[in-house]
Formats: structure tokens, sequence, C-alpha cells
RNA sequence: GCCGCGUUGGUCAAGGGGUUAAGACGCCUCCCUUUCACGGAGGAAUCACGGGUUCGAAUCCCGUACGUGGUACCA
């Protein structure tokens, strides 16, 4: 282990969205590739967001995708707690570091007043008035209060914020390793309450206290931070030293067809945008998941990482170890990436084609139980996989495609055969069940052979009778080479399908 | 409004002074296949705009436009 420090810092307040998931990965495979340390902080400093067991689906979700974290609630390394809630304690005292060192000061504004103060400053040019250089002097605060009045307020303990004092005029810069150097103006950044009414911190004074704690040297997330970053960025210089402040990268963010993703999107375009299926528990309401939408976790995490990032050559499909091996922060793009759900399907495809038998198993085998199919034959099951796995994209695609090898279809297309069917064709499915039941060897050849002997014999065009069959076998027009089903279904299931698909055609057509 | 970030086909993207501007998804045509796929061969489609700098700009600089994020005692 070297002393690279990553962490992932999530607040557990609903389902585990693909740019979180994709924030755990591009942390996952910078920790591995630099022999670092991944810890995962659960950031629950606001308690009227707090929801029962989102902190337990987000630890399944990464053991879905098989990203999991070295340090975290879980499995506590030297640097807990670590959940905000649990560290309450320690915040405090960094705020009044602060204040003593002249960064920041008490307010004791209410919300209503707030709210006054907005309402009075705001205008056409200044639609969101901010609580900023210009404004705190005409607030109630340790600024414009008398220390006598302050004390006295803080000693009855009147509810009251820290607010970071923002300097005046100060051109604050950092470099970010996918942006460069980025430079805000310190006077167009308001007072940011650091610490809460509650005695909870906000994230602004969380996340720089708790990573110059835990020792992190690289913090990566959403682009949506940056703006805020200038306020870290002095936090770590007035209570920790520029010098010791980890190297930010600011995530390029997923966007949904309109503006940043959002599991909406994904309700109304009909894709899922969380990892795993989530449910509001105060609402009922189901979101669905990517693996429940039957995608597997290496395609889900391939097409994630290529998301943003790419490795400069045209390859697409990486297994985790790939990345890990060809991940680096400086091919990640600056640009958002609009999410498309086709690309996403395709990765699902290439991954199902591309899997073994064994990782595929337990998964279809599920699927095909749920719909009341039963597998008892292992050799026969992983037969039928590697043919019909090319044509599935999602994984409950098994279903239709490999349900019929070990049920017999309910119903028939008899819809698709109609235009073909005739008592001739009725005749040459009676004799050829005839030819069938006397092939000792059920091999395909033979199968095949009989087939085209009598079609030669009766002078019918083979086009005209192999969907026929098709249906008879599978139900429907889909499916692999004909012969291949009937060999792989066995001569009894053969004759039974043939036979029965006789009388319903004969009755209904 | 202000501030930040961004802008190569419909989407993901390579390319970072000289290229016929890769590749992938999707779409279309054809081949293979008497189903559907897989596979194969083709095709349509792109450097936001305007100024510079330069012999030469998708690439560098400046504007503009557009998009996007932030502007909470949410993260």
């Amino acid at each position: 282990m070297s002393n690279v420090r990553v962490r992932f810092a999530p607040s557990p307040t609903g389902g585990l969205h693909l740019g979180g998931v994709r924030t755990v990965l591009y942390n996952y495979l910078f920790a591995r590739k630099h022999q670092a340390t991944f810890v995962l902080r659960i950031e629950d400093t606001d308690q009227t967001r707090f929801v029962e067991g989102a902190e337990q689906y987000i630890f399944d979700c990464l053991k879905w995708c098989g990203l999991e974290p070295d340090e975290s609630t879980q499995k506590p390394g030297e640097y807990g707690p670590y959940r905000q809630s649990e560290r309450k304690d320690i915040y405090r005292k960094y705020g009044e570091e602060l204040i003593s060192k002249g960064f920041a000061y008490y307010a004791f504004d209410t919300p209503e007043e707030l709210e006054k103060m907005r309402s009075d400053f705001k205008s056409d040019t200044n639609p969101s008035p901010q609580y900023d250089g210009n404004v705190r002097y005409k607030m109630k605060n340790s600024l414009t209060l008398s220390k006598e009045e302050t004390d006295k307020l803080l000693a009855t303990k009147v509810k009251h914020v820290i607010r970071i004092k923002m300097p005046e005029h100060e051109t604050i810069s950092f470099t970010d390793m996918i942006h460069g150097e980025v430079n805000f103006d310190s006077s167009v950044v308001d007072d940011k309450v650091l610490l809460k009414a509650d005695g909870m911190p906000t994230y602004h004074l969380a996340v720089v206290v708790d990573d110059a704690l835990m020792k992190i040297t690289h913090a990566f997330r959403g682009e949506e931070w940056l703006s805020s970053a200038p306020v870290h960025i002095l936090l770590w210089k007035y209570l920790f030293g520029l010098e010791n402040m980890p190297q930010w990268a600011h995530l390029p963010l997923i966007m949904g067809p309109n503006g940043k993703l959002s599991k909406r999107d994904g309700a109304k375009y009909g894709f899922p945008v969380f990892a795993m299926n989530w449910t509001d528990h105060k609402t009922g309401e189901l979101t669905e998941g990517f693996r429940e939408k039957g995608f597997l976790p290496e395609a889900f995490i391939n097409l994630l990482a290529v998301l943003g990032w790419n490795d400069g050559s045209e390859q697409e499909i990486f297994s985790l170890e790939e990345m890990v091996e060809k991940f680096s922060m400086d091919r990640v793009h600056k640009a958002g990436a609009k999410f498309d759900f086709e690309k996403a399907r395709w990765f699902n495809h290439e991954w199902i084609k591309k899997s073994e038998f064994k990782s595929l198993n337990s998964k279809v085998r599920e699927l095909l139980e749920a719909e009341n199919i039963q597998i008892i034959d292992d050799p026969q099951f992983e037969k039928v996989i590697e043919l019909v796995k090319e044509r599935c994209t999602l994984l409950p695609d098994f279903v239709q495609q490999a349900g019929f090898f070990f049920k017999t279809p309910e119903t028939l297309d008899v819809d698709a055969v109609k235009s073909k069917w005739n008592v001739d064709k009725a005749g040459f499915f009676n004799e050829y069940c005839g030819l069938i039941k006397g092939i000792s060897d059920w091999k395909l050849d033979n199968i095949e052979n009989a087939f085209k002997d009598l079609v030669a014999e009766k002078n019918i065009r083979p086009g005209e009778l192999l969907l026929p069959l098709r249906v008879m076998l599978v139900g429907g027009k889909f499916g692999p080479a004909v012969f291949q089903i009937a060999e792989l279904i066995g001569k009894e299931e053969t004759i039974k399908r043939i036979k029965n698909a006789l009388t319903i055609f004969n009755q209904s057509i």
C-alpha cells in the first residue's frame, strides 16, 4: 500500500445513481492503479434527509458492481468513524478555530430574517442575493454585534451558525486534474454556512475536515461541486495548509436527454438510472435499477467507465482488470456526456456474448425459474445458453430464447403459418413424424437429412415447411436453427410438439 | 442576473498547427442465413459562429452564441 488515499462520499438519501457509480469506479480504478486505499465515507449531516436503508443499499450496489471499499463504516480502518453524524463533535472545534483566526463568524439570523434579506435585496440585476461582503454588515452576526452582545447570545444558547468570511478581492486558484487551472474571484462567492444551527457541519466544512483527518490525497467528485471549490480551498488554507490539500478532480456530469440526468428521466424515457432497484419508503415508489433490468455488472461498469474516459485506442470492451491497468485521470473528458441507453444495451449484449456459462448460469436459471421453467440437466442447460446467448441483449431475453427448450410452448403463433398451411403440409408432417420415430441415433444430421429426403420426395419447397416446423417446436418465429432445437429437446418431445401442433393447426386454419 | 465549466456526425468519441477528420452505438443497403440473431461488405451524417495569429487552423488567441452546473442552515 502506498500512502495514496481516495474516497467516495455519498449521502444516504436515496438510490445510487449512474454518476455516483462512475465516481466510485474512477476512485476504485485510481486506487488499484496506485496501490492506494479506497475509503467510503457516509455524508449524513442533513438529518432531515435521512433515509432508512439507504446506507446499506449503497454497500449492496458496490458489492454487485465489484467495487468494494477498503475502509468504511462496515470495515473500519484507523480513521473512523466513517459516518459524519458520528463525527459531529469534531467539526465545531474547527469552526471555532476559524473564528479565532478571523476567517469566520457567528451569525444569529433566523431563517425568516434570511428570507427577508433575500426578498429585500432581490432585483432584476440580482435575482438571488447572497449573504456576502455587501450584506453581512447589515445582518445579525458577531461582525455587527458588539463582543458583549455576541457573548451574551452565545451564553444563552441562542441558535446560531458559523459562516466563513469570504475575503474582499482575492483570486483563488487551484489546479484540477481534469480541468487544469481554475480561478475564482472571492468577491463573487458568499459567506457559506459552515456549521449549522443543529451543530452539524455543512458539506463544506465536513469535506475538508474529514479529507484532512482521513489523509485523503486525491479527491474526486462531480463537476456540480466546482463552483463551491473556492470555499474548500480557503478552508484548507486556513485550517490545514494548502500544501496538504488533496488533488482535486471534478468529473464531467452524466446528462439525461435534457440536463443533468435524474431519476425522472429514467421513468420518462424507460431506462434505469440507479444501479439497483430502489423503493422510496415514504411513497412506495419503485425506481428500476440496472441489475433488475437485466444488466451484467461487468457491462454496467464497462459502459460507465467509457462514458467520459477512453484509453486512446479503439478498444471499448474492458474488463475491470484491464481498466485498472489502463485508466488514467488525464484521459478523462472535460465535457459532460449524454447517456445513451441504446449503447448501454449494446455493451450488455457484448458482455453476454463473451460471458461463460458459469457466470450466466445462476442468473439465467433464476429468471427461468421465476417463470416456472425448471432446469434439471446442467450440461443441457449449458448447451442451450451457448446456443442462444448471442441473441440476448438483456438477461430477461433468455426467458423467450431459452425457455422453450425446457417447457412445451403453451401457445403457437398460428398466424405466422396460416398463409403456408394446407392438407399436403399436414400430410408431410404426419409422415415426418413416422420417419424420425425410427431414428436411433438422434443427431442433428440425421434429423435434418430425414427432412430433406422427405421434402425431395414430396417435391415441396423446404422454405414452405421450415417456418411451420419452427412454430411447432418453438411457438414463434425466433430461436436458433430449427434442427438444432429438435436435437436438443429430444426425439419424444419433438414428435410430441409436432403432433400437438398438427391438431391445433388443423383446427384453427 | 452573476460566477464557473464546456462545445468534433443524432449519441459516445480519436485527433492538440499540414490527416481523404479514426472508431463505436443507432440508422439505411447488400451478403450469409428459407425465423430472429451473430458475422461480413458498403452507405448517409461532424469540427457552433465571427474575428485574429500563421504559408497553413478542428487544433493556438480573442470575442459571440449555445449548452450545462452553481448561486440553501442539500449534498
